[in-house]
RNA sequence: CGGGGCGUAGUAUACCGGUAGUACGCUUGGUUUGGGACCAAGUAGACCGAGUUCGAUUCUCGGCGCCCCGACCA
């Protein structure tokens, strides 16, 4: 993409309503816009980032057996009157409207009950287990306090899988399948050593849930871990009784704040109960499914890459979530020949089927470079008078700066690798 | 929801009970051209409502919006 076709545009200073780094350096950079508070929109560089976030959330779950649906956003209150969730004592986060007929629908908060209710009518018979499907899906939560840029808003894309078992067995093998599938996420996403599974509550479902915690001081919670054993515990359950069950000692952990980044918790029964989504086993007993939920919120993730994987001048896109590969930059200083070598170049590259973003404005360097920078490609090329006079392109990493050279004959063999 | 703070050009900011200034941006012209250039001329602003006052962007009240701390977070 010619940077000359972006609508958007960079900006030095961020807008002073934003404290926290990721919404600052994604506003200043042009990945997102805020409209409300805790309510942001992608623009074209932005949604590149979480495209690509999906794509991997997508692969990783495909490779599990996860079949993609997309359910509604607007939301049945029958359903969740079945299951008690309807009430705003129970779910004090929910957006309501109302029909012009006078009914009420919902804006969903979350999709256990819509799922439970469509499986139901596919799921009847112990041979129609196990079953994962997932989707990413819009959510809104009337949070009573938006806040962390694009990491705690009002509105915003959810990876929502759920596992329908026969049974326990069944539905703890599928979940110790999923936590490491989310472990692959975090590790292609850039932040899989500073990510750790962390022992948590389970909220009004369960006992016990597990939580993918990055260590970030942007972070709301806090956890313990046990670095030895890859492992943490929340502080809402750091107590004496759970360390014991998970065999750690208190004085081998290290307290740090997190961001909770994903989070997999059994439902047991609740919902296949209340909605009916049961299922004969193999002596005709009728037997509720054993359900489970799986969530990652891309957004979330993208702002925390950005906490954790920038620098002063901007952001460092690890290579999967990048906008694009590389950065192609021309310094012209008004040289139509160096603009035609830059194009050629382009030309070259986008054959090749690699993602370039080509600022082929007409600006100076150093804008160009701030730029670049800002915007955080992990690959920059540039095409300078200099570049040309040594007959190659200058190759600089973001992540370091160094520059090297390369003649334009090893150009596509450097990037492919 | 409790507490605190803030609303001035597109952005960041200043001043003031008496016709709102600066920087960046943007427009035009010229000089520049490897790390956010320079000169010149332009462009553009007081969240909304009520009150006090001769006069309110400024003071008071209300509304709306935004931020922070806490609480909450299926």
């Amino acid at each position: 993409m010619r940077h000359t076709q972006l609508f958007t545009k960079t900006r030095k200073d961020a807008p002073k309503d934003e404290v926290s780094k990721n919404a600052q350096l994604l506003i200043r950079a042009g990945y997102v816009r805020k409209e409300l508070a805790g309510v942001y929109a992608y623009l074209p560089l932005g949604l590149r980032v979480l495209s690509n976030i999906q794509k991997i959330i997508r692969e990783e779950m495909n490779a599990i057996g996860g079949q993609e649906l997309s359910m509604t956003t607007l939301q049945n209150p029958a359903l969740w009157q079945k299951t008690d969730r309807w009430s705003d004592e129970a779910i004090d986060v929910w957006f309501k409207t109302t029909l012009k007929d006078g009914g009420e629908l919902g804006l969903a908060p979350t999709h256990e009950e819509p799922i439970t209710s469509l499986m139901q009518e596919y799921i009847s018979s112990y041979k129609d287990m196990p079953k994962y499907v997932y989707q990413f899906q819009t959510k809104f939560r009337n949070e009573l306090r938006a806040k962390s840029g694009i990491m705690r808003t009002r509105e915003f894309i959810m990876k929502d899988l759920y596992s329908f078992s026969r049974d326990e067995a069944q539905f703890r093998e599928f979940y110790e399948k999923c936590a490491e599938a989310y472990a692959r996420i975090f590790k292609r996403a850039g932040i899989g050593d500073k990510t750790f599974r962390t022992f948590a509550s389970g909220g009004s479902f369960s006992k016990f849930s597990d939580e993918f915690q990055t260590i970030c001081d942007a972070g709301e919670d806090t956890i313990y871990i046990d670095r030895k054993k890859g492992i943490a515990v929340n502080k809402e359950v750091y107590i004496d009784e759970v360390l014991a069950e998970l065999g750690i000692v208190k004085s081998e952990l290290e307290e740090a704040k997190a961001i909770e980044v994903g989070n997999i918790f059994p439902l047991g029964t609740r919902f296949s109960e209340a909605l009916g989504l049961t299922y004969k086993d193999e002596s005709g007993k009728e037997i509720p499914a054993v359900m489970g939920s799986y969530g990652i919120g891309p957004a979330r993730l993208m702002g925390t890459i950005v906490e954790l994987l920038s620098d002063a001048k901007g952001i460092v896109w690890p290579k999967e979530v990048a906008p694009f590969a590389v950065h192609l930059v021309s310094i012209t200083g008004g040289n139509d020949e160096i603009v035609a070598e830059a194009d050629r170049i382009y030309d070259m590259l986008t054959e090749h089927g690699i993602e370039v973003l080509y600022d082929d404005r007409d600006a100076r360097a150093g804008e160009k470079f701030a730029d670049s920078d800002l915007i955080g490609i992990p690959t920059r090329l540039v095409i300078s008078e200099k570049t040309m006079a040594q007959g190659g392109i200058e190759v600089v990493a973001r992540a370091n700066g160094t520059p090297t050279f390369v003649a334009d004959s090893g150009l596509i063999e450097l990037l492919q690798n």
